[in-house]
DNA sequence: TTTGCACTGTTATTATTTTAACAGCATGTA
DNA sequence: TACATGCTGTTAAAATAATAACAGTGCAAA
């Protein structure tokens, strides 16, 4: 019985909560914060002390009473959990503004996640450097997908794309896909796959300011 | 007792769902589809037709036994949930490469959802257009918003000028505020408010993938 | 006309996530 | 030493969401 948790059982929010946790921290640290409260981080992440206490718990960290949480041990301790040790690279499959968009804002960020690789159909952009990525033809996907043992895509294309792109991804041995475009595509089991729809999430915001005007009346 | 559903109350979800489930629909009726039934809009979305036909009773539409649900007219219920009848204005808060991925992919696409609006901080860009949309300085954000009677705002600035635009949206009298950068902004109550983090989301992916390579060792 | 089939619509159950409640404890104070 | 304070850690309850179960029904084939 090691200290080992089984974090796989983690719940999917508290996942998604650890990461914006840790960004929180950082940004602490860098303010000379040695202990950090509960109520603190629920503060900047807008939720409440009880889940941020919930979800440390369930990663089995605890605070100093009266201290609250060394920021250092648990962005420590995030890091053991979320990161992979040797690191997962990265690739965008898909150089326009939402690519670009995306390699800009995480290159260099997140040294264990690193995007190693950028692919596009179109003639003009492959060659060219963005952000420091070399962008390269979809056609030496497959190869540079192993070369680099790259193990994660984030599909950018526009959407009659999709599916050709999730596919050949899939072939070429990715563990995990982020498709950013509005048409789903099917991954087989072993192949981890997060969808997000900008439209979708757009249109949901369409309809609450709605329902609030109508309320008004 | 008229046949108005009490809309409000369907579940986060289930809005997500129509919004998606129209656009899916959308293409049968190209396609010269009249009727669908549960289980291929299931399939098209990769979900359970159970979860199709729950959305749909939700909504109060019933659909014809062995011929499935009318496209058209599933269409144009989920639009008089979805959307405002006059339309709601939008406009995006930073027009670099996620602000104008977001503009080409929006414009024209939705109707009653239009991008009449840009605005940025840099000089190079404002009296520019972008897909057809004019970029104008941060200083006249409200004005502009009040002009043209603009009710939802999409963030797309880099993360340190996040609260500063959200603040500026929320005085100018935004009714809906979607966030796509990591930053988390607060908003009073009659403002509704959406927030997206692609970092987090990627983070999410890396920690299951390494998941799953370790479960096998 | 009867029977089986392939759908829909709804209720019941289960799983997941959030929120509430509260016990426990180190520190400061009298 | 006793007691209040303000935190943490954990269990209990509630809310939300997904899945399962199944009754109802019109069409098609026999």
């Amino acid at each position: 019985m090691g200290s080992k948790k089984n974090f796989k059982n983690l719940p999917h929010k508290t996942i998604e909560r650890l990461s914006q946790y840790r960004r929180a921290l950082l940004i602490c640290l860098d303010n000379n914060k040695t202990h950090i409260f509960s109520h603190e981080i629920a503060k900047i992440q807008h939720i409440t002390p009880v889940q941020v206490r919930r979800d440390l718990m369930l990663i089995g960290y605890s605070g100093t009473l009266r201290k609250g949480y060394n920021i250092q041990e648990l962005i420590d301790l995030i890091g053991t959990i979320i990161d992979n040790e040797e690191g997962l690279n990265t690739t965008i499959i898909g150089m326009g503004n939402l690519g670009r968009a995306l390699i800009k804002y995480l290159s260099g960020k997140r040294s264990k996640l690193e995007i190693v690789a950028g692919f596009d159909t179109n003639p003009d952009k492959i060659g060219n450097k963005f952000s420091g990525i070399q962008c390269s033809s979809i056609e030496h996907l497959d190869k540079i997908i192993k070369e680099k043992n790259i193990k994660i895509g984030i599909i950018t294309v526009p959407e009659d794309q999709t599916i050709e792109m999730a596919q050949k991804l899939v072939d070429a041995g990715i563990k995990g896909i982020l498709n950013y475009t509005p048409k789903p595509v099917e991954v087989p089991d072993h192949v981890y796959l997060e969808e997000y729809d900008m439209i979708t999430t757009l249109e949901k915001v369409a309809f609450y300011v709605k329902m609030a005007e109508e309320q008004k009346k």
